[in-house]
DNA sequence: AAGAGTTTGTGAACGTGGGAACAAACTGAA
DNA sequence: TTCAGTTTGTTCCCACGTTCACAAACTCTT
């Protein structure tokens, strides 16, 4: 479900707030949804919670972690180390989660060897041999869109099986195989559409209606 | 509607590779959708297609473009300008799509001043003068957490309607205010939730079924 | 001009997900 | 123990989005 990371920074910071015990409502509205869609989400997980009491916070975020997965190591490539690239690998975010990046790869042979984040850029030609090493399992794609199909086909080759793809292209896997895709002009455009269709209704604005 | 920005990103591959005419189904391939979905979604903006024949791509594009206000100009700032930061400012799908950063903001004065993207990191305190000026409807959050409530609250007060948020926490915003929510971390923990369940499935795993 | 072949636009069935509401279960006080 | 208060887990219902399937409309050949 893609709300349980969601779920999981809401307890995160409660317990940060030293907060022991939580009512489905405060969760719910700490993750910004409703309480029934809550409880529904977690009582598929299994019954974590006492009814007349509410949710152990600990325990809790324990039992979303191993649930999602994160009670276990994932090693992480990331292709394509340009202005996106660079940052993934320098965002604290993912290594405090439980993913590790193991190695960042670019096409562009005048980039290997710098270093970004601790780690040598090394060859997209060493990425089979990464896999196997590590037993990678997730990639992620920051190249241009141009490129992102062929990085895309050549990890699944090498057995990556999910795929983070932040390149502006549809890619195309075999079955079994995860493709999410971050668009970030997308998101804009998506801001600007709504945006227009506000500032279309405020008054002052000509506008033909049937 | 959230898919007007992929089949725009479809429509202007067809268009690189010169194809004046296709029908729903080549452009449902495209963008990775299904040829009824398309169509119905293309028929609430219009009767853009003609039967027999399709879509005339330069055409929907424009009128694509249109529907989402991308034929207008949309002035933005981005406030924090960390690692990810560095990366939005100087992200060319920003620019290339009818969007223009017109000011970075940043609340460590140690930065002010530099040059990130050819422009110069300002002081956060400038956020009303700057929206004011350009009339800036459009805000991106890349601070870390904790300060990102407190950005947005301000931006709200400066006039920003819409809010492209890549900090991980929750936004709490007056009615009217849109917000996206772009986690990056929780994208590779969903990831890594099916990853799990597919490796689960393979042979070899003990596993007790009911 | 007429008919065969395409392709859009849409009506109708289907499935999924969300929300209200309630029963089950727990706590604490009397 | 019993009863009032609280909160979870779950059932039921509704609404939305997705998909199938077909009629309307266009092109092209004969």
């Amino acid at each position: 479900m893609a709300r349980l990371p969601v779920y999981l920074r809401a307890l995160n910071s409660l317990l940060d707030a030293d907060i022991a015990t939580c009512s489905s409502e405060e969760l719910a509205t700490a993750a910004g949804v409703n309480s029934a869609k809550l409880r529904k989400d977690l009582s598929h997980l299994g019954s974590y919670g006492t009814r007349g009491v509410g949710y152990d916070v600990e325990y809790l975020r324990y039992q979303i972690s191993r649930e999602i997965g994160l009670t276990q190591d994932w090693p992480v490539v990331i292709v394509g180390i340009g202005n996106l690239g660079h940052a993934l690998a320098n965002y604290s975010g993912f290594s405090s989660r439980g993913f590790r990046t193991v190695a960042l790869l670019d096409a562009d042979n005048r980039r290997h060897g710098d270093l970004v984040a601790g780690m040598k850029i090394r060859s997209f030609g060493e990425l089979n041999a990464i896999v196997r090493e590590h037993g990678v399992a997730i990639g992620v794609i920051a190249t241009p869109a141009a490129s992102a199909q062929s990085v895309a086909d050549q990890m699944v080759s090498a057995g990556i099986r999910s795929i983070l793809n932040f390149a502006p292209a549809v890619l195309s896997v075999p079955e079994g195989v995860d493709v999410r895709m971050v668009d970030l002009s997308s998101e804009l455009q998506i801001l600007a559409y709504h945006e227009q269709r506000k500032s279309a209704a405020r008054p002052g604005d000509a506008e033909v209606v049937a």
